[in-house]
DNA sequence: ATGGTGGTCATACCA
């Protein structure tokens, strides 16, 4: 049975919903993930995903910052929303959605992005980043129930050396440093967790799917990094089909500076 | 070494 999930974050739900609302047309994935929708629960716009046959939604936001949702067209079941570090974010939500006979459970994540210094003893948000990461350690993709399992989202970390445009010029910038790439290495392996993304597409290929806003010619210089992921329990490599990153949303009116990143299984 | 752009919510803060 065919079975596709995106995720992407957004940079604000409300004033990119016209490009959420072609995306969905265009690639109609059976679960979409979005971070930093930057949208009260009560703001959220429901009727526009309904309208578009996506009738479970399932949110965890606040005013101004952050804010994930997790929007469906299959039903989501037992739906949790995890605290990290002791602070009121909404960073993560967790849903269950029957496919068949399966049961897969998608972790939603929006891992903080760490300011500009990477130095936790002067700078709070990158401790702050560091700290969530010690934490994400405990989500493991078998928790023993017999679901097959997703993490994925915007983890504002680019691990590898084709994750980035330049690996050694970014080596002292925040989501390419080592205590954070070795770190979400470490929270991937022990957690049991696969690389989808790098599964489909080769380590030595340069992969991206966020260019800042402050490039002059954003496509031009692809000065690009890897923050977004898509990982999976290993029985999900070999339902695997294909993964896509939609570079050409990076180029859309108004947009987001992730772009999407949607991957297709046979289940 | 610096500033470059963009979103939120009303003034700086965050990315």
């Amino acid at each position: 049975m065919p079975f596709s999930v995106a995720t992407w974050n957004i940079n604000s739900v409300r004033l990119r919903m016209s490009l959420v609302e072609r995306f969905l047309r265009e690639h109609q994935p059976d679960v979409l993930c979005l971070q930093e929708t930057k949208c009260p629960d009560d703001l959220f716009p429901y009727e526009a995903f309904h309208a578009l046959g996506y009738a479970h939604i399932a949110v965890s936001g606040q005013k101004g910052y952050h804010g994930v949702a997790t929007i469906s067209r299959r039903p989501l079941d037992g739906v949790e929303r995890k605290g990290f570090c002791n602070i009121v974010d909404c960073r993560h939500l967790s849903a269950v959605v029957p496919v068949g006979v399966r049961r897969l459970r998608i972790h939603n994540f929006y891992v903080p992005a760490g300011g500009d210094e990477p130095d936790p003893a002067i700078n709070p948000k990158f401790a702050h980043k560091l700290g969530f990461l010690e934490e994400m350690k405990a989500i493991l993709a078998d928790t023993g129930d017999g679901c097959s399992s997703m993490l994925l989202g915007d983890l504002n970390i680019a691990p590898l050396e084709t994750d980035v445009w330049s690996h050694k010029q970014l080596l002292k910038v925040v989501s390419h440093t080592p205590v954070e790439t070795e770190g979400l290495e470490f929270v991937r392996h022990i957690g049991g967790w696969s690389d989808l993304i790098r599964h489909h597409i080769t380590p030595e290929q340069k992969v991206f799917t966020w260019w800042s806003y402050r490039a002059r010619d954003w496509d031009l210089s692809d000065r690009g990094r890897r923050l977004d992921h898509i990982w999976g329990s290993p029985d999900l490599e070999t339902d695997l089909a294909s993964v896509t990153v939609l570079r050409e949303a990076r180029g859309w009116e108004r947009p987001s500076d992730h772009v999407p990143v949607i991957a297709h299984f046979n289940l």
